[in-house]
RNA sequence: AGGGCAAUAGCUCAAUUGGCAGAGCAUCGGUCUCCAAAACCGAAGGUUGUGGGUUCAAGUCCCUCUUGCCCUG
């Protein structure tokens, strides 16, 4: 009862998700898009992330867009329970949830067996200060001393986590055991479908998007984004191509850099969106340009979104 | 036409007095439990524009040609 579409950035997933709506609710089966976006949660950050527009939902109800402004902290562990209700709520309407998602780990947070342990912004700021002044071998030495196991886990350069590692380790007192989970749903009657788009392609795509992108008021949308508080907002300012326009509107590279570097970091996030999803054997792959593609997905997912219509 | 400067990885550039041709980006692969559009790790990639010469040894010095840029007519 609970539809996941994954893939990579510019896979089509959105237009595929509302075209599934659509072929639900002509079946009489009302269908609503969960987003499980990292970035589509900003309000305001609409151009760069190919959010669809109002217009272009037509009037399918979409859920966790726009809920946080953009010098807030978007985290794993608020997203997870916020789409876990959600789907709940679409379910318990008697309503098929698509959940949408490119953020793996976000997707995976959601149907997976995941629990976070805690956090705490004092404890970070105290273990990023330090990370900052004394280095990450220091830290990861520390670290490697009163939990080898984590340590030896953990590359010693990437701060990140080691920050994260003893953050927990202060919080509940105990090693680190974090680790991702099995492969295995923890939601009953979820079906995966994956976006299969071929590497050139979408290297072309991703060309064509940034180049739409900057056509239609990208770097506005940036400048004034920059106005209420964009740089200070640690996930936001680090969306592709909000970064790199930052970077520079503050004088360190020019426009034309700004481009191309939003182009190629977009490559390389849909690389890594790949190891994720490819691994990944309950996702029954689409090719992106088969023409019967709204049917096969609403065949494979099922006609009350449960998997029952699979098999071919 | 004459004079000057340049030519090294796909791109931008390093390489001490001649002494094992490197880096960043791009490309390819990988890691992943709270910033994940993040953070991090690894790999491949070269007949140093051409042809000769000097030398134990040439990206480096000498000559030829080619190409590009600048200056002067």
């Amino acid at each position: 009862m609970t539809v996941l579409l994954v893939g990579p950035t510019a896979s089509g997933k959105s237009g595929l998700s509302l075209r599934l709506a659509e072929r639900y609710r002509a079946a009489g089966q009302p269908a609503e898009v969960v987003s499980a976006d990292s970035m589509l949660v900003y309000r305001g950050m609409d151009i760069g992330t190919a959010k669809p527009t109002v217009a272009e939902r037509g009037g399918v109800v979409h859920h966790l867009m726009d809920i946080l402004d953009v010098q807030q902290t978007a985290t794993v562990a608020d997203f997870q329970l916020l789409a876990r209700a959600a789907i709940a709520d679409c379910r318990s309407r008697g309503v098929v949830p698509i959940v949408v998602g490119g953020s793996a780990l976000y997707v995976r947070a959601i149907v997976d067996d995941f629990s976070f342990p805690a956090t705490d912004p004092a404890v970070r700021a105290v273990l990023e200060e330090e990370l900052a002044r004394d280095g990450w071998a220091a830290l990861h030495a520390r670290l490697d001393s009163i939990d080898p196991a984590s340590a030896a886990r953990i590359e010693p350069a990437n701060g990140r986590r080691v920050v994260r590692a003893l953050e927990v380790i202060a919080l509940t007192g105990g090693p680190y055991v974090a680790e991702l989970p099995d492969r295995r749903y923890l939601l009953p009657g979820v079906i995966q479908l994956g976006l299969d788009v071929d590497r050139p392609t979408l290297d072309a795509r991703i060309q064509a998007r940034v180049d739409a992108m900057w056509a239609a008021g990208f770097v506005d949308e940036v400048a004034a984004l920059a106005e209420h508080g964009l740089r200070d907002g640690v996930t936001a300012s680090r969306a592709l191509g909000y970064r790199q326009i930052l970077r520079w509107f503050d004088g360190e590279i020019t426009e034309v850099e700004a481009r191309e570097q939003t182009v190629f970091g977009t490559r390389r996030f849909a690389r890594r969106q790949d190891s994720w999803f490819r691994k990944d054997e309950r996702i029954h792959w689409l090719n992106h340009d088969d023409p019967q593609l709204v049917e096969r997905a609403y065949a494979v997912a099922g006609p009350l979104g449960d998997g029952v219509g699979m098999g071919d």
